[in-house]
DNA sequence: GATGAATGAGAATTCATTCAT
DNA sequence: TATGAATGAATTCTCATTCAT
């Protein structure tokens, strides 16, 4: 029994050494990937970003595409958390923490979404398990919380569809370049005034009050 | 003289036969380029489907690279033109109709933007040459539309700068499944539709007047 | 008409050149193949035994396993010819002569059927496609000889189809040690020996006549 | 002297245990060569067929080759026995019970054998080292055999070592399909009347008798 | 002895590019 | 100019073998 609780620890840490393995490889490849693409990358670069023998990738996983995969599978969607938190709110302060908190891209997950959205624009499987499943449930989410204020005569009679994916684009205009690489995520600072800047513009318009 | 003349003309016939050459395979490759991303076509593949000999391709372009940046300078973006025609606007309606033109994807065109955008989304050099200075136009147009309507007090006090890039924003939202290839182009009502919802969400925003 | 002509000149000797080289990649895969066996021979190896660079193999065959086809699809099955000519045989001295032919093994064919009987060993395409294939014409044609000759009272009653598998193995023994390369081909002295030999123990047996 | 004996039999166990482990590796590696080549068998599927880590393989062989080796000694050629036995024959009766016995594969040993002739088509040392070793001491028996016979008057005036050679072939000719695993070893009754025509053809030969 | 992750040389195959015709 | 066979470096992937546990 003895010899047993050995072996089950023995088995326990082999599985952990294993597992971070795991999350070496894919950090390194999707930093490779978010770089040059998942075709321009070789398996070479990412065995050697994963200081890793090129044959030791492939006890990790089948072939490059299931590293393209299990990449694009960590990837979570940013705004994500903040569109749960929509529904909550009600009045303007709430809603700009909101917005402040999905300008707020987890750092470490850049490169993987990075790579997703890059492969999603020319590998249909992608945009279909990934890109359209995520993004699809931040839309139905948000459509559901303007649906909801246009109910309650808080919006006016607007389409509450359309507006979701006005908003979304409003998003992606002001997190692409920092996801492409471009520009440096923005500070926190830089997030209250992009929110205030997007509520206002959202709930306001841009058109002077009585114009 | 007439001699003279007479190779005149056949000089620039060749040249207008090479020029159409030259468009087919840019076509061919921008539609393969569109579809599969650059790295993962072959230049075989392009002479296939440019109806060549693969050897041929290089009596046009340099190599494949070359190929690709000529397809990317060929890509034109949408809205451009109507960026262009902003600063002719003052009323409502017309604000609509130039949004309305945006909208209105240049279809023979599609291929080639998506690939550029694709590349630039990887390739340094095409973010800068191409999509930066394309976009970097457009921002500049609306930053300056916005601005001189802030000071003739038409709009309120905002951030001409953050509003145009909310407002590209916006219309990448509408107009990327088209641009990847995952839904038709709309169509004149569909865009009519759009272009009045933008402009109503852009004006007055969201909220109930009054609230 | 006279660049009509000229063209097709030149399509017909590429043509030719391309026929020949085929050829001449068959002959050297042959050659490897039956010297160490399909799965033992890399590419590169027969690549360098035709005096082609690697990837001009892949010109003429899609890939490893077409070229071993191919190879075995140009193996003549010796005895072949012989087995057709067997129906028109009565007298002894025609029966001896038929099988100092079946004997005269193709020389430069040796390396295709070596290497076939090597895949066929292992590898049931080969086996069914070429082996049982072509065997089984020779069977069916000795088989049916042999029915004649016990129809007209020529042979003792014996089961036809059993003896023919004996007497190709009876072939077999002769001929497998120079298929494996063990000896040279039996010259022509030779093969009449053996001839009547096998046709001695064939028609009279081993017992002493009246025993 | 006690711990001594009791070590003794400690280490013969042990033995024994090695002995049987390696013997079961020996027949799941015959398996699998036999089914698909030794060259394109890989380590880890004989480690999985015989239940064991791919490491513990070189526990017991040095390589891939020396378990190839391995495999071919323990192939038990057919027919062995019946030509030992082959001496003490006199009558038909005893021949055609020989011819019997000799057609009788042991089962197990078929995956040894198929692999072992597969080997010795291509491999020079294996076919040396145990084809020919083996065959030659069946043709000498059979050669000695048949030399006795035609000193006696029981056999005509033939060549015995080529007479011999014919034999094997006819046992080739009918044990082939078998080890190449084409067909099923024949059953009992199969074997007597396969013995019976051997016989029949090799003492009386085909001709009817007087013609 | 047993395990199986790690290794890296080497295999098949692809593909941009060249060049003789 | 057009062609497409030839090239060979580069790529993905495999696999015999080693070795720390």
């Amino acid at each position: 029994m003895a010899a047993e609780g050995r072996s089950e620890r023995f088995l326990k840490r082999r599985q952990n050494r294993i597992e971070r393995r795991r999350q070496e490889i894919l950090a390194a490849a999707a930093r490779i990937f978010a770089e040059k693409g998942y075709a321009a990358t070789t398996t070479r670069e990412v065995a050697a970003a994963a200081d890793l023998a090129e044959g030791t990738l492939y006890n990790y996983f089948a072939n490059k595409r299931e590293l393209l995969l299990a990449v694009a599978s960590e990837a979570e969607a940013p705004m994500e958390a903040a569109a749960m938190a929509a529904s909550q709110i009600r009045d303007r302060a709430g809603l700009v923490t909101v917005v402040e908190q999905a300008l707020d891209l987890p750092a470490p997950r850049l490169a993987f979404m990075r790579t997703m959205l890059a492969e999603a624009w020319v590998d249909d499987h992608i945009l279909e398990e990934f890109a359209v499943i995520r993004l699809g449930r931040i839309h139905r989410r948000l459509t559901a919380f303007i649906t909801e204020r246009v109910a309650d005569g808080t919006f006016r009679q607007i389409d509450p569809a359309l507006t979701a994916q006005l908003v979304i684009g409003m998003f992606g205009a002001v997190l692409l370049p920092t996801l492409r690489g471009a520009t440096p995520p923005p500070d926190a600072d830089q997030r209250r005034i992009l929110a205030e800047s997007i509520v206002g513009l959202l709930l306001d318009g841009i058109l002077t009050r009585g114009s």
